[in-house]
DNA sequence: TTATTTGTAATTTTTGTTATTACATCTATT
DNA sequence: AATAGATGTAATAACAAAAATTACAAATAA
């Protein structure tokens, strides 16, 4: 299969809004060229992210807004938008349930790799967007630092 | 970003081994009927696994062992054989270079991202074999009790 | 030396992801 | 109110990674 990259897309859409809202129009082809996607794409992840209560939007209009502030946006608050119920680690339901290991796996595995799951989700709950704006916008500033410094 | 059902099915084998070795003849064939998958798949992963140090096997013989005790694999131990670097969160490498945002996101996640995925797997490092074998049985025993009473 | 099995490579099949096409619906402007 | 430009969504095609299958050399054990 092919594997997805719309929970990094997400993080990257909300911040794009966010530091790029009132400098130009947001509109899903605009955010597409930032992401390198299709527009549909990105109104199908906004969907998603405006159902999970993350932004706002307006049908026809090319202006939609975080919903809450950054610090109040955590990486979970994206994950569970755009992933669900989806589990992090995937457990194969297709074993014989008549051997011993075949048929007692799953429900083994599904405590244990829950228990890895939540440590990751709740690490993934105490960084905001504002880090990763932050971080962003510091990484930028080094950039045009160090290119200036070339050009001289 | 996800992860297949390898890491499930490497797990299963090696408890396999456990429980049954001296039951019945090990071949890739007998283990790939428990987890319901191809002989091929069963030697891959083994492979995996021997490569790892985790498991010995002889070339030819239908007799593979566990190279450490169980309190001594962890599901971390079999993670890293099975997903050796591969990320438990992807990132889109393939995002606009020329935007603030599409320049510093995958620079900006990485970090974030191996927070949350060495929470994980410090949760799996936490998790032995043999809890996972000590579970099986425990359910497996759960089973074979209320299969007698609804017989009775 | 023969039957059985492991170890691997190469190829095909399967399946989830992304891209594309199409279009109804809404907004804003004239 | 008519038009241009946008969103929201469904349906379909194209794509890419995983799993299954096929094939066979090399090792073991009888």
């Amino acid at each position: 299969m092919k594997i997805s990259t719309r929970f990094s897309d997400a993080i990257h859409l909300l911040a794009f809004i966010h530091i790029y809202k009132g400098q130009i129009p947001l509109s899903s082809e605009t955010i597409a060229g930032s992401i390198e996607t299709s527009p549909v794409m990105v109104r199908k992840l906004m969907g998603e992210l405006r159902r999970a209560g993350l932004i706002e939007t307006t049908h026809g209009t090319p202006d939609p807004k975080l919903a809450k502030a950054t610090d109040d946006i955590s990486l979970l608050d994206v994950y569970l938008a755009i992933e669900k119920e989806k589990p992090l680690f995937q457990i194969d339901y297709k074993t014989n349930p008549d051997c011993i290991v075949g048929g007692n796996i799953q429900e083994t595995l599904k405590e244990y790799y829950n228990q890895a799951e939540v440590a990751a989700k709740a690490k993934l709950n105490s960084i905001k967007l504002s880090d990763v704006i932050d971080t962003i916008l510091v990484k930028q500033k080094e950039k045009d630092a160090f290119k200036r410094e070339i050009e001289q």
